[in-house]
DNA sequence: TTGAAAGCGCTAACAT
DNA sequence: ATGTTAGCGCTTTCAA
């Protein structure tokens, strides 16, 4: 059952030296004289000692261990940030935890609390929205919080993201300017999820702000993935057959509502036009190609992963939200 | 810095008990007289008292984690593998480390390495192309270790996962049963990819068996992703127009290509006839739908988390070797 | 230059 | 029914 490993002991008595030496010629070595340092180096590469990081933890009150909450691992864009933030870290030899919250802000304080309990030295979080218990552990855990892909109005610790809200105005805008009439609007579900209600409220801001009307029957929610994406279009269809535009708050879910017209025979954009949102791989690939909002996603896993190490190293943050933008990308779908 | 978390002298210091009876009152509170109960018990919700995973974990010499190594987090298979397996662990109360070993053995050698040194208590290996190096750290662990997506000859341990050369053979089978011909072949990059090899392996031995030479010219290999699917197939098309069929060893190459074809206004499958392998989301959603090989990449995950909590509970496996099987899904690419 | 000893926070065998 | 104590494997003063 138990490993075999050396332990720390196990070297220090075939070099019949004591651990703090053992510990000196591995961290340093300048310390060590050089006959006891060789025999030591010898007996530690003979031994392939590697030092117990759960009990170096325990001592030094540092895990090198990271945690990302992330709502569904299987959506691209999810991946992608997890992608940047994971090897970021690995570099500098700090590991990440991985919790899938399942899109639900109580999901996620559970998971809060166990990766607390473990002593993570950093957390990632998705979004914005969070329990007030979560706010609270938080606060008291005193380790660096990144919130990643919605820009918070009162940030827990730090935050890496866009303005989901502002980036959906600029797209409805476009739909708008186009002169597309009736324009409709395909979501993600918005519950426990900030960036999907912030998407919407843009769209419905933007439409207002038009005086134009939103007709609620074209406004639906959605699960966020290409099927569902496509069978919520072929519902739309079926319902309203003068749908003229449809904005989509993922790329999945526009990609989805586009491989549906194309089924149907419906020509995009002549007949309904389509933009999403995220620019995914797919986005650019598709015919037509899909007009999109471009996102930072590698970016912010990025620099979620820079902003923790530099707290780390004990660098105060040169400002706590960073905002990473984003752009309109114009193609042939709308 | 140091967060303030309550230990668990500070609740037996505050409840006026020792330590072991406040662990006595969490974990077996029959053995606690009531009133002495009700007093920690109103303690430990006082004080929101959460144990230490990182010193449990080195007295109980196991740590509730497990960890896996992945090459690409991004590639859509990998992600549900790893969410069927981190949320069939999460259920049981333990956590997932996740690496990313970007296809490389040496690096997951490392990774290995250092979660050895994190003594998690299981691994999730991707494929079974590994150094020896890892083969020994392996076995001297005695954790259980899980190969999964392809079926080793040598199994480090248990694996869950299909024959990939057979499936080729199968998906190869069915294009020269419809008699294209030339058919070409579009691979992921082979080193240190199993998975990869196994294919493109199992593609040119159904060639071989059905007495075709295969041109040298029309065999491929390109990264795994849709883009670089679409601009292997630009790249094919440029050099050797008279191509018929194309096996793809994944979906997203097969639909990268599939989109080029359609940028340039080749006719699928009339003209060229596309398949894939995996059966991702996007398969069935494209014109015309992708004939692929469907793969069983959810459970996959599920299996592999169940094996690792069934050695945990000390179950001898019932085999070591878990084959998922795949299955041929001809729909109108080819 | 080297070592002894205490401590990180928990668990479990053994006493009382 | 409750407490004492040693120990998990490492780090780090402090002393020699």
């Amino acid at each position: 059952m138990a490993s075999n490993r050396p332990r720390l002991r196990d070297v220090a008595a075939r070099a019949g030296v004591s651990t703090t030496t053992v510990v000196r010629v591995m961290r340093d070595p300048a310390k060590v004289a050089q006959p006891t340092r060789a025999r030591v180096e010898e007996i530690l590469a003979e031994t392939a000692y590697t030092p117990d990081l759960l009990a170096r933890g325990l001592a030094l009150n540092r895990t090198d261990v990271a945690a990302a909450i992330v709502p569904l691992l299987t959506n691209s864009l999810v991946a992608e940030v997890v992608h940047g933030l994971s090897t970021t870290l690995e570099a500098a030899g700090i590991h990440l935890l991985l919790g899938p919250s399942g899109f639900s802000a109580a999901r996620e304080e559970a998971l809060v609390r166990a990766f607390l309990s473990r002593r993570v030295d950093a957390l990632f979080l998705t979004g914005t929205t969070h329990t007030a218990a979560t706010r609270a552990m938080l606060a008291a855990a005193r380790i660096p919080v990144i919130e990643g892909g919605n820009l918070p109005s009162a940030p827990i610790d730090m935050a890496v993201g866009f303005s989901n809200h502002a980036a959906a105005i600029v797209a409805t805008r476009h739909l708008l300017e186009r002169g597309y009439d009736p324009i409709g609007f395909l979501g993600a579900p918005s519950a426990d999820n900030d960036r999907a209600a912030d998407r919407r409220r843009g769209f419905l801001d933007a439409m207002l702000a038009a005086g134009r009307r939103v007709d609620p029957s074209l406004v639906m929610e959605t699960e966020l993935d290409m099927a569902a994406g496509a069978q919520a279009m072929n519902a739309l269809l079926d319902r309203r057959k003068e749908l003229r535009a449809l904005l989509c708050s993922a790329d999945a879910i526009a990609a989805g509502a586009l491989f549906a017209c194309q089924k149907r025979g419906i020509r995009v954009p002549d007949q309904i036009a389509i933009a999403g949102f995220d620019d995914i791989e797919i986005a650019r690939l598709v015919t037509p190609s899909l007009t999109t909002i471009r996102v930072p996603r590698l970016d912010i896993g990025r620099f979620a992963g820079e902003l923790m190490l530099s707290r780390f190293a004990g660098d105060a943050p040169r400002q706590r939200v960073i905002d990473t933008g984003f752009e309109l990308i114009v193609r042939e779908s709308a």
